[in-house]
DNA sequence: CTCTTTCCTTAACCGGACCTTAACCCTGCG
DNA sequence: CGCAGGGTTAAGGTCCGGTTAAGGAAAGAG
Protein backbone atom coordinates (compact mmCIF):
# COMPACT_ATOMS: atom_id res chain seq x y z
CA UNK A 1 0.00 0.00 0.00
CA UNK A 2 1.39 3.15 -1.06
CA UNK A 3 1.17 6.50 1.01
CA UNK A 4 1.14 9.78 -1.34
CA UNK A 5 0.97 13.42 -0.56
CA UNK A 6 0.18 15.47 -2.94
CA UNK A 7 0.73 18.96 -2.80
CA UNK A 8 -1.27 21.19 -5.24
CA UNK A 9 -3.11 24.13 -4.80
CA UNK A 10 -5.55 24.05 -7.68
CA UNK A 11 -8.75 22.40 -5.86
CA UNK A 12 -9.71 20.80 -9.34
CA UNK A 13 -6.63 19.20 -10.76
CA UNK A 14 -5.95 17.56 -7.33
CA UNK A 15 -9.32 16.30 -6.82
CA UNK A 16 -9.02 14.77 -10.18
CA UNK A 17 -5.22 13.34 -9.63
CA UNK A 18 -6.35 12.05 -6.00
CA UNK A 19 -9.32 10.14 -7.44
CA UNK A 20 -7.09 8.85 -10.11
CA UNK A 21 -4.52 7.68 -7.63
CA UNK A 22 -6.90 6.34 -5.32
CA UNK A 23 -8.15 4.16 -8.10
CA UNK A 24 -4.53 2.47 -8.54
CA UNK A 25 -4.85 1.51 -4.48
CA UNK A 26 -2.66 4.54 -3.14
CA UNK A 27 -3.57 6.62 -0.06
CA UNK A 28 -3.65 10.31 -0.55
CA UNK A 29 -2.93 12.87 1.66
CA UNK A 30 -3.62 16.65 0.27
CA UNK A 31 -1.61 19.79 1.15
CA UNK A 32 -2.58 23.28 -0.47
CA UNK A 33 0.50 24.93 0.34
CA UNK A 34 3.90 24.55 1.56
CA UNK A 35 3.69 25.09 4.64
CA UNK A 36 1.16 22.85 5.31
CA UNK A 37 2.92 20.62 2.83
CA UNK A 38 6.53 20.97 5.00
CA UNK A 39 4.44 20.22 8.62
CA UNK A 40 2.51 16.99 7.35
CA UNK A 41 5.66 15.52 5.93
CA UNK A 42 7.68 16.16 8.89
CA UNK A 43 4.88 14.47 10.83
CA UNK A 44 4.10 11.87 8.47
CA UNK A 45 6.15 9.15 6.72
CA UNK A 46 5.04 9.15 2.99
CA UNK A 47 6.35 7.01 0.18
CA UNK A 48 6.01 9.49 -2.27
CA UNK A 49 5.11 13.03 -2.66
CA UNK A 50 3.86 14.60 -5.60
CA UNK A 51 4.55 18.63 -5.15
CA UNK A 52 3.46 21.35 -7.51
CA UNK A 53 6.13 24.08 -7.86
CA UNK A 54 3.64 27.06 -7.64
CA UNK A 55 2.26 26.83 -4.19
CA UNK A 56 1.10 29.81 -1.65
CA UNK A 57 2.96 30.44 1.16
CA UNK A 58 5.91 28.40 0.09
CA UNK A 59 7.10 27.62 -3.05
CA UNK A 60 7.32 23.43 -4.04
CA UNK A 61 11.06 24.43 -4.31
CA UNK A 62 11.47 25.71 -0.88
CA UNK A 63 9.40 22.81 0.96
CA UNK A 64 11.71 20.52 -1.13
CA UNK A 65 14.87 22.16 0.18
CA UNK A 66 13.56 21.80 3.51
CA UNK A 67 12.86 18.80 3.46
CA UNK A 68 16.01 17.36 2.51
CA UNK A 69 18.12 19.65 4.95
CA UNK A 70 15.82 18.03 7.59
CA UNK A 71 17.78 14.78 5.96
CA UNK A 72 14.61 13.52 5.04
CA UNK A 73 14.98 11.73 1.85
CA UNK A 74 11.03 10.70 1.00
CA UNK A 75 11.19 10.43 -3.00
CA UNK A 76 10.22 13.94 -4.51
CA UNK A 77 8.24 14.38 -7.63
CA UNK A 78 8.23 18.03 -8.96
CA UNK A 79 5.21 19.34 -10.91
CA UNK A 80 4.54 22.53 -12.86
CA UNK A 81 3.57 24.15 -15.79
CA UNK A 82 7.01 25.88 -16.77
CA UNK A 83 8.09 23.70 -18.70
CA UNK A 84 11.89 25.44 -18.85
CA UNK A 85 14.87 23.54 -18.70
CA UNK A 86 16.18 25.72 -16.02
CA UNK A 87 13.09 25.48 -14.08
CA UNK A 88 13.70 21.65 -13.74
CA UNK A 89 17.49 21.57 -13.07
CA UNK A 90 16.59 23.66 -10.39
CA UNK A 91 14.58 21.52 -9.07
CA UNK A 92 16.52 18.42 -9.22
CA UNK A 93 19.36 20.46 -7.42
CA UNK A 94 16.85 21.10 -4.47
CA UNK A 95 16.65 17.32 -4.34
CA UNK A 96 13.99 16.20 -6.40
CA UNK A 97 13.78 12.43 -7.44
CA UNK A 98 11.52 13.49 -10.69
CA UNK A 99 9.89 16.25 -12.67
CA UNK A 100 6.68 16.03 -14.58
CA UNK A 101 5.65 19.09 -16.87
CA UNK A 102 1.82 20.21 -16.79
CA UNK A 103 -0.05 19.03 -18.77
CA UNK A 104 0.55 14.93 -18.67
CA UNK A 105 -0.86 11.82 -18.60
CA UNK A 106 -2.27 10.37 -15.72
CA UNK A 107 -1.16 6.99 -15.93
CA UNK A 108 2.37 8.26 -16.44
CA UNK A 109 1.98 10.54 -12.86
CA UNK A 110 1.03 6.69 -11.47
CA UNK A 111 3.88 4.76 -13.61
CA UNK A 112 6.88 7.33 -11.77
CA UNK A 113 5.00 7.51 -8.30
CA UNK A 114 4.99 3.66 -8.25
CA UNK A 115 8.54 3.53 -9.95
CA UNK A 116 9.54 5.87 -6.81
CA UNK A 117 7.76 4.47 -4.06
CA UNK A 118 8.79 0.90 -4.99
CA UNK A 119 12.76 1.65 -5.11
CA UNK A 120 12.85 1.33 -1.43
CA UNK A 121 11.12 -1.83 -1.01
CA UNK A 122 13.15 -2.02 -4.38
CA UNK A 123 11.43 -3.46 -7.78
CA UNK A 124 14.15 -6.37 -7.46
CA UNK A 125 12.49 -10.21 -7.97
CA UNK A 126 11.54 -11.89 -4.87
CA UNK A 127 11.56 -15.84 -4.95
CA UNK A 128 8.72 -16.67 -2.83
CA UNK A 129 7.38 -20.69 -1.72
CA UNK A 130 5.02 -21.05 1.22
CA UNK A 131 5.95 -18.80 3.93
CA UNK A 132 9.62 -18.59 2.58
CA UNK A 133 10.96 -15.79 0.67
CA UNK A 134 14.31 -15.29 -0.92
CA UNK A 135 15.41 -11.38 -1.57
CA UNK A 136 17.77 -11.80 -4.75
CA UNK A 137 19.88 -8.63 -4.51
CA UNK A 138 19.87 -8.75 -0.86
CA UNK A 139 21.13 -12.45 -0.17
CA UNK A 140 18.71 -13.15 2.38
CA UNK A 141 16.41 -15.38 2.76
CA UNK A 142 13.13 -14.68 5.73
CA UNK A 143 10.29 -16.90 7.17
CA UNK A 144 7.60 -15.20 8.19
CA UNK A 145 9.21 -11.82 6.97
CA UNK A 146 11.96 -12.75 9.81
CA UNK A 147 15.17 -12.96 8.08
CA UNK A 148 17.15 -16.26 8.84
CA UNK A 149 20.91 -17.27 8.53
CA UNK A 150 21.84 -19.23 5.88
CA UNK A 151 25.50 -20.36 4.82
CA UNK A 152 26.39 -19.47 1.21
CA UNK A 153 26.39 -22.72 -0.07
CA UNK A 154 22.94 -23.19 1.25
CA UNK A 155 21.32 -20.16 -0.01
CA UNK A 156 23.20 -21.18 -3.39
CA UNK A 157 21.14 -24.30 -3.13
CA UNK A 158 17.81 -22.78 -2.10
CA UNK A 159 17.92 -19.91 -4.68
CA UNK A 160 18.60 -22.68 -7.44
CA UNK A 161 15.70 -24.82 -6.34
CA UNK A 162 13.23 -21.85 -5.74
CA UNK A 163 13.75 -20.86 -9.46
CA UNK A 164 12.73 -24.06 -10.48
CA UNK A 165 9.10 -22.69 -9.03
CA UNK A 166 8.53 -26.19 -7.15
CA UNK A 167 9.99 -28.27 -10.42
CA UNK A 168 12.25 -31.41 -10.41
CA UNK A 169 16.02 -30.24 -10.50
CA UNK A 170 17.96 -32.37 -11.66
CA UNK A 171 21.13 -33.16 -9.43
CA UNK A 172 23.37 -32.54 -12.27
CA UNK A 173 22.20 -28.95 -12.79
CA UNK A 174 22.12 -28.82 -8.91
CA UNK A 175 25.93 -29.17 -8.86
CA UNK A 176 26.39 -26.44 -11.34
CA UNK A 177 24.30 -24.22 -10.03
CA UNK A 178 26.71 -24.76 -6.90
CA UNK A 179 30.14 -25.19 -8.19
CA UNK A 180 29.62 -24.42 -11.72
CA UNK A 181 32.30 -26.58 -13.51
CA UNK A 182 34.30 -28.13 -11.28
CA UNK A 183 32.31 -29.82 -8.34
CA UNK A 184 33.49 -31.71 -5.43
CA UNK A 185 33.30 -35.55 -5.98
CA UNK A 186 32.67 -36.23 -2.67
CA UNK A 187 28.65 -36.32 -1.31
CA UNK A 188 29.13 -32.80 -0.72
CA UNK A 189 25.88 -32.03 -1.90
CA UNK A 190 24.45 -34.54 0.36
CA UNK A 191 25.60 -32.66 3.62
CA UNK A 192 24.74 -28.95 2.12
CA UNK A 193 21.24 -30.06 1.43
CA UNK A 194 21.30 -31.45 5.16
CA UNK A 195 22.27 -28.09 5.77
CA UNK A 196 19.95 -26.53 4.46
CA UNK A 197 16.89 -28.41 5.46
CA UNK A 198 17.97 -28.31 9.17
CA UNK A 199 18.06 -24.59 9.20
CA UNK A 200 14.30 -24.50 7.34
CA UNK A 201 12.62 -26.64 10.02
CA UNK A 202 14.45 -24.86 12.72
CA UNK A 203 13.05 -21.87 10.99
CA UNK A 204 9.55 -23.13 10.47
CA UNK A 205 9.45 -22.73 7.34
CA UNK A 206 6.64 -24.33 5.45
CA UNK A 207 8.34 -25.87 2.65
CA UNK A 208 10.87 -28.75 2.79
CA UNK A 209 12.90 -30.15 0.14
CA UNK A 210 12.56 -33.56 -1.67
CA UNK A 211 14.97 -35.98 -3.32
CA UNK A 212 13.25 -37.74 -6.37
CA UNK A 213 14.32 -41.23 -6.86
CA UNK A 214 17.38 -41.05 -9.00
CA UNK A 215 16.73 -37.84 -10.71
CA UNK A 216 16.86 -34.62 -8.51
CA UNK A 217 15.24 -32.53 -5.95
CA UNK A 218 12.76 -29.86 -5.66
CA UNK A 219 10.77 -27.83 -2.84
CA UNK A 220 7.16 -28.69 -2.03
CA UNK A 221 5.53 -27.35 0.62
CA UNK A 222 4.90 -29.29 3.62
CA UNK A 223 2.20 -31.83 4.21
CA UNK A 224 0.81 -29.53 7.55
CA UNK A 225 2.14 -29.97 10.75
CA UNK A 226 0.29 -28.94 13.96
CA UNK A 227 3.26 -29.39 16.26
CA UNK A 228 4.31 -26.39 18.59
CA UNK A 229 6.53 -23.90 17.44
CA UNK A 230 9.28 -24.45 19.96
CA UNK A 231 13.01 -23.96 18.68
CA UNK A 232 15.79 -25.42 20.30
CA UNK A 233 16.28 -29.25 20.98
CA UNK A 234 16.94 -31.47 18.41
CA UNK A 235 13.87 -33.62 18.39
CA UNK A 236 14.28 -36.82 16.63
CA UNK A 237 14.46 -36.46 13.05
CA UNK A 238 11.55 -36.79 10.38
CA UNK A 239 13.08 -40.02 9.08
CA UNK A 240 11.09 -39.18 5.63
CA UNK A 241 11.23 -41.88 3.33
CA UNK A 242 7.76 -41.96 1.80
CA UNK A 243 9.63 -39.86 -0.98
CA UNK A 244 8.74 -42.33 -3.56
CA UNK A 245 6.52 -42.22 -6.34
CA UNK A 246 8.38 -43.48 -9.48
CA UNK B 1 32.60 9.72 -8.86
CA UNK B 2 29.74 8.32 -10.29
CA UNK B 3 30.24 5.77 -13.48
CA UNK B 4 27.67 5.54 -15.86
CA UNK B 5 27.13 2.90 -18.55
CA UNK B 6 25.59 4.12 -21.86
CA UNK B 7 24.19 1.54 -24.08
CA UNK B 8 23.21 3.04 -27.30
CA UNK B 9 23.59 2.05 -30.65
CA UNK B 10 23.89 5.30 -32.47
CA UNK B 11 27.54 5.98 -31.97
CA UNK B 12 26.72 9.32 -33.01
CA UNK B 13 24.52 9.83 -30.17
CA UNK B 14 26.60 7.66 -27.70
CA UNK B 15 29.52 10.19 -28.32
CA UNK B 16 27.88 13.14 -28.03
CA UNK B 17 26.51 11.89 -24.82
CA UNK B 18 29.59 10.57 -23.18
CA UNK B 19 31.41 13.59 -24.08
CA UNK B 20 28.54 15.35 -21.91
CA UNK B 21 28.41 13.48 -19.22
CA UNK B 22 32.39 13.07 -18.89
CA UNK B 23 32.13 16.93 -18.66
CA UNK B 24 30.06 16.50 -15.28
CA UNK B 25 32.93 14.27 -14.06
CA UNK B 26 31.39 11.17 -14.80
CA UNK B 27 32.81 7.61 -15.62
CA UNK B 28 31.74 6.39 -18.65
CA UNK B 29 31.60 2.75 -19.91
CA UNK B 30 29.44 2.18 -23.54
CA UNK B 31 27.92 -0.96 -24.92
CA UNK B 32 26.08 -1.05 -28.34
CA UNK B 33 23.72 -3.83 -28.13
CA UNK B 34 21.83 -5.33 -25.68
CA UNK B 35 23.90 -8.92 -25.31
CA UNK B 36 27.03 -6.81 -24.66
CA UNK B 37 24.94 -4.16 -21.71
CA UNK B 38 24.02 -6.90 -19.52
CA UNK B 39 27.51 -8.68 -19.52
CA UNK B 40 28.36 -5.71 -18.33
CA UNK B 41 26.50 -5.01 -15.81
CA UNK B 42 26.58 -8.04 -14.21
CA UNK B 43 30.17 -8.00 -14.01
CA UNK B 44 30.45 -4.46 -12.92
CA UNK B 45 28.99 -2.24 -10.45
CA UNK B 46 27.32 0.95 -12.01
CA UNK B 47 25.37 4.02 -10.40
CA UNK B 48 23.42 4.47 -13.13
CA UNK B 49 23.09 2.65 -16.70
CA UNK B 50 20.94 4.65 -18.91
CA UNK B 51 19.14 2.13 -22.00
CA UNK B 52 18.32 3.18 -25.13
CA UNK B 53 14.65 0.88 -26.23
CA UNK B 54 15.51 -0.10 -29.49
CA UNK B 55 18.86 -2.06 -29.65
CA UNK B 56 20.77 -4.76 -31.05
CA UNK B 57 20.52 -8.00 -30.05
CA UNK B 58 18.22 -7.57 -27.03
CA UNK B 59 16.52 -4.50 -26.83
CA UNK B 60 16.36 -2.24 -23.52
CA UNK B 61 13.07 -2.79 -22.43
CA UNK B 62 14.27 -6.89 -22.11
CA UNK B 63 17.67 -5.97 -20.80
CA UNK B 64 16.19 -4.43 -18.18
CA UNK B 65 13.83 -7.16 -16.93
CA UNK B 66 16.94 -9.61 -16.86
CA UNK B 67 19.11 -7.45 -14.55
CA UNK B 68 16.04 -6.95 -12.21
CA UNK B 69 15.48 -10.87 -12.33
CA UNK B 70 19.05 -10.74 -11.11
CA UNK B 71 18.47 -9.41 -8.52
CA UNK B 72 20.17 -6.11 -8.99
CA UNK B 73 18.55 -2.81 -8.90
CA UNK B 74 21.21 -0.24 -10.05
CA UNK B 75 19.01 2.85 -11.55
CA UNK B 76 18.29 2.35 -15.06
CA UNK B 77 16.87 5.50 -17.01
CA UNK B 78 15.08 4.38 -20.58
CA UNK B 79 15.74 6.21 -23.66
CA UNK B 80 13.40 6.09 -26.99
CA UNK B 81 12.72 7.99 -30.01
CA UNK B 82 9.24 6.59 -29.58
CA UNK B 83 6.71 8.53 -27.52
CA UNK B 84 4.25 6.71 -27.05
CA UNK B 85 2.92 6.83 -23.74
CA UNK B 86 2.28 2.52 -23.29
CA UNK B 87 6.02 2.35 -23.64
CA UNK B 88 6.97 4.11 -21.14
CA UNK B 89 4.08 2.69 -18.91
CA UNK B 90 5.77 -0.50 -20.09
CA UNK B 91 9.46 0.72 -19.29
CA UNK B 92 8.75 1.18 -15.62
CA UNK B 93 6.53 -1.87 -15.64
CA UNK B 94 9.82 -3.37 -16.59
CA UNK B 95 11.53 -2.32 -13.34
CA UNK B 96 13.05 1.39 -15.32
CA UNK B 97 13.64 4.12 -12.82
CA UNK B 98 12.80 7.28 -15.27
CA UNK B 99 11.91 7.91 -18.88
CA UNK B 100 13.40 10.28 -21.53
CA UNK B 101 12.26 10.48 -24.61
CA UNK B 102 14.52 11.76 -27.70
CA UNK B 103 15.46 14.58 -28.29
CA UNK B 104 16.30 15.65 -25.21
CA UNK B 105 18.23 18.10 -23.79
CA UNK B 106 21.41 17.32 -22.17
CA UNK B 107 21.24 18.95 -19.09
CA UNK B 108 18.06 17.03 -18.28
CA UNK B 109 19.52 13.77 -18.86
CA UNK B 110 22.48 14.93 -16.78
CA UNK B 111 19.96 16.27 -13.71
CA UNK B 112 18.40 12.74 -13.98
CA UNK B 113 21.68 11.07 -13.67
CA UNK B 114 22.89 12.92 -11.04
CA UNK B 115 19.29 12.54 -9.22
CA UNK B 116 19.65 8.89 -9.67
CA UNK B 117 23.42 8.36 -8.60
CA UNK B 118 22.92 10.45 -6.01
CA UNK B 119 19.65 9.23 -4.24
CA UNK B 120 21.67 8.03 -1.21
CA UNK B 121 24.14 10.67 -1.21
CA UNK B 122 24.34 14.05 -1.57
CA UNK B 123 20.41 14.80 -1.79
CA UNK B 124 20.47 14.39 1.72
CA UNK B 125 22.38 16.57 4.16
CA UNK B 126 21.55 14.48 6.88
CA UNK B 127 21.97 10.53 7.45
CA UNK B 128 20.41 9.23 10.21
CA UNK B 129 20.49 5.26 11.73
CA UNK B 130 19.44 4.76 15.34
CA UNK B 131 20.63 7.57 17.60
CA UNK B 132 23.66 8.18 15.20
CA UNK B 133 23.46 11.21 12.37
CA UNK B 134 25.77 11.74 10.38
CA UNK B 135 25.80 15.66 9.04
CA UNK B 136 27.01 15.74 4.89
CA UNK B 137 28.50 19.57 5.29
CA UNK B 138 30.15 19.24 8.80
CA UNK B 139 31.76 16.03 8.47
CA UNK B 140 30.45 15.34 11.76
CA UNK B 141 28.85 12.31 13.33
CA UNK B 142 26.38 12.66 16.64
CA UNK B 143 25.54 10.05 18.78
CA UNK B 144 22.23 11.14 20.75
CA UNK B 145 22.93 14.78 19.45
CA UNK B 146 26.48 14.93 20.75
CA UNK B 147 29.15 14.85 18.45
CA UNK B 148 31.60 12.43 18.75
CA UNK B 149 35.15 11.96 17.44
CA UNK B 150 36.08 10.05 13.90
CA UNK B 151 39.22 9.64 11.82
CA UNK B 152 38.91 10.83 8.56
CA UNK B 153 38.84 6.80 7.43
CA UNK B 154 36.30 6.17 9.52
CA UNK B 155 33.96 8.93 8.86
CA UNK B 156 34.15 7.90 5.37
CA UNK B 157 33.40 4.23 5.87
CA UNK B 158 30.06 5.14 8.36
CA UNK B 159 29.18 7.61 5.22
CA UNK B 160 29.21 4.76 2.70
CA UNK B 161 27.59 2.37 5.03
CA UNK B 162 24.90 4.62 6.05
CA UNK B 163 24.07 5.83 2.81
CA UNK B 164 23.26 1.98 1.77
CA UNK B 165 20.14 2.64 4.45
CA UNK B 166 20.81 -0.75 6.17
CA UNK B 167 21.54 -2.70 2.64
CA UNK B 168 24.60 -4.99 2.37
CA UNK B 169 27.50 -3.03 1.02
CA UNK B 170 29.73 -5.09 -1.28
CA UNK B 171 33.01 -5.21 -0.17
CA UNK B 172 35.03 -4.04 -3.25
CA UNK B 173 32.07 -0.98 -3.47
CA UNK B 174 33.49 0.00 0.53
CA UNK B 175 36.84 -0.33 -0.86
CA UNK B 176 36.17 1.97 -3.50
CA UNK B 177 34.22 4.62 -1.49
CA UNK B 178 37.03 4.83 0.68
CA UNK B 179 40.30 4.62 -1.28
CA UNK B 180 38.98 4.98 -4.85
CA UNK B 181 40.92 3.13 -7.25
CA UNK B 182 43.61 1.98 -5.53
CA UNK B 183 43.14 0.33 -2.36
CA UNK B 184 45.55 -0.86 0.01
CA UNK B 185 46.18 -4.46 -0.37
CA UNK B 186 46.84 -5.17 3.36
CA UNK B 187 43.93 -5.56 5.68
CA UNK B 188 43.78 -2.13 6.01
CA UNK B 189 39.42 -1.91 5.83
CA UNK B 190 39.60 -4.81 8.36
CA UNK B 191 41.20 -2.16 10.65
CA UNK B 192 39.25 0.91 10.17
CA UNK B 193 36.06 -1.28 10.57
CA UNK B 194 37.78 -1.94 13.84
CA UNK B 195 38.48 1.24 14.59
CA UNK B 196 34.92 2.59 14.07
CA UNK B 197 33.65 -0.11 15.52
CA UNK B 198 35.30 0.66 18.80
CA UNK B 199 33.96 4.21 18.36
CA UNK B 200 30.50 3.74 17.95
CA UNK B 201 30.42 1.07 20.82
CA UNK B 202 32.36 3.81 23.01
CA UNK B 203 29.50 6.88 21.87
CA UNK B 204 26.90 4.33 23.00
CA UNK B 205 25.82 4.48 19.25
CA UNK B 206 22.81 2.20 18.73
CA UNK B 207 23.71 1.06 16.07
CA UNK B 208 26.33 -1.58 14.68
CA UNK B 209 28.32 -2.76 11.42
CA UNK B 210 27.94 -6.07 10.66
CA UNK B 211 30.16 -8.51 8.11
CA UNK B 212 27.74 -10.84 5.73
CA UNK B 213 29.22 -13.61 4.52
CA UNK B 214 31.71 -13.66 1.82
CA UNK B 215 29.68 -10.57 0.71
CA UNK B 216 29.98 -7.28 2.70
CA UNK B 217 28.82 -5.25 5.38
CA UNK B 218 25.65 -3.49 6.56
CA UNK B 219 25.04 -1.49 9.40
CA UNK B 220 22.12 -2.65 11.67
CA UNK B 221 20.38 -1.36 14.87
CA UNK B 222 21.67 -2.91 17.69
CA UNK B 223 19.94 -5.86 18.70
CA UNK B 224 18.54 -4.46 22.16
CA UNK B 225 20.03 -5.27 25.31
CA UNK B 226 17.69 -5.31 27.22
CA UNK B 227 17.09 -7.28 31.12
CA UNK B 228 14.34 -9.88 30.61
CA UNK B 229 16.29 -12.62 28.70
CA UNK B 230 14.43 -16.16 29.39
CA UNK B 231 15.66 -17.64 27.13
CA UNK B 232 14.49 -20.93 29.33
CA UNK B 233 15.31 -23.97 27.46
CA UNK B 234 18.95 -25.04 27.65
CA UNK B 235 20.09 -24.48 24.35
CA UNK B 236 23.21 -26.90 24.84
CA UNK B 237 25.85 -25.56 22.37
CA UNK B 238 24.06 -25.07 19.79
CA UNK B 239 25.67 -23.50 16.59
CA UNK B 240 24.66 -20.07 17.03
CA UNK B 241 21.71 -20.45 14.76
CA UNK B 242 19.56 -18.37 16.55
CA UNK B 243 20.92 -15.20 14.77
CA UNK B 244 19.83 -11.97 15.53
CA UNK B 245 18.48 -10.48 12.85
CA UNK B 246 19.15 -7.32 10.96
C1' DC C 1 63.54 22.99 12.96
C1' DT C 2 62.10 19.61 16.14
C1' DC C 3 58.83 17.50 18.97
C1' DT C 4 54.23 15.79 19.32
C1' DT C 5 50.05 14.13 17.85
C1' DT C 6 47.14 11.90 14.77
C1' DC C 7 46.22 8.63 11.61
C1' DC C 8 47.17 5.31 8.05
C1' DT C 9 49.34 1.02 6.77
C1' DT C 10 51.22 -3.45 7.51
C1' DA C 11 51.90 -7.78 9.59
C1' DA C 12 51.06 -11.44 12.72
C1' DC C 13 47.86 -14.01 15.27
C1' DC C 14 43.31 -15.89 16.91
C1' DG C 15 39.04 -17.95 16.50
C1' DG C 16 35.04 -19.21 14.27
C1' DA C 17 32.36 -20.07 10.16
C1' DC C 18 32.23 -22.80 6.35
C1' DC C 19 33.36 -26.55 3.15
C1' DT C 20 34.92 -31.03 2.24
C1' DT C 21 35.56 -35.69 3.21
C1' DA C 22 34.52 -40.03 4.80
C1' DA C 23 32.31 -43.35 7.48
C1' DC C 24 28.00 -45.02 8.94
C1' DC C 25 22.82 -45.63 8.90
C1' DC C 26 18.38 -46.57 7.00
C1' DT C 27 15.17 -48.32 3.60
C1' DG C 28 13.64 -50.64 -0.56
C1' DC C 29 14.49 -54.05 -3.92
C1' DG C 30 16.03 -58.05 -6.24
C1' DC D 1 21.65 -61.09 2.00
C1' DG D 2 23.77 -57.61 -0.72
C1' DC D 3 23.35 -53.56 -3.33
C1' DA D 4 21.93 -48.87 -4.37
C1' DG D 5 20.31 -44.44 -3.29
C1' DG D 6 19.67 -41.23 -0.07
C1' DG D 7 20.27 -39.30 4.86
C1' DT D 8 23.11 -38.31 9.07
C1' DT D 9 26.99 -37.26 11.70
C1' DA D 10 31.54 -35.99 13.03
C1' DA D 11 36.38 -34.73 12.01
C1' DG D 12 39.69 -31.95 9.80
C1' DG D 13 41.26 -28.07 7.21
C1' DT D 14 40.87 -23.72 4.96
C1' DC D 15 39.40 -19.18 4.58
C1' DC D 16 37.86 -14.94 6.35
C1' DG D 17 36.79 -11.64 9.61
C1' DG D 18 38.37 -9.65 14.15
C1' DT D 19 42.07 -8.08 17.14
C1' DT D 20 46.28 -6.11 18.38
C1' DA D 21 50.60 -3.80 18.07
C1' DA D 22 54.42 -1.66 15.66
C1' DG D 23 56.28 1.51 12.24
C1' DG D 24 56.00 5.55 9.45
C1' DA D 25 53.98 9.62 7.15
C1' DA D 26 51.64 13.98 7.56
C1' DA D 27 50.07 17.88 10.10
C1' DG D 28 50.40 21.10 13.92
C1' DA D 29 52.61 23.36 17.94
C1' DG D 30 56.29 25.36 20.14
Amino acid sequence: MIRVLLVEDDMGLAGNIIDYLELEDMVCDHAANGVAALSLIQKHPFDVVVLDINLPRLDGLSVCERVREDGNDTPIIMLTARDQLENKLEGFQKGADDYLVKPFDMPELVARVFALAHRRSSQVKKLRFGNVSLAMGSEVVSVENVPIKLSPTAFTLLKALLQQQGKVMPRERLLDAVWGEDAPESNALKVHLHNLRKSLVQANASIEVKAVAGTGFCVTLKPEQSSSVQSTSAEPKSTNKGNDQW
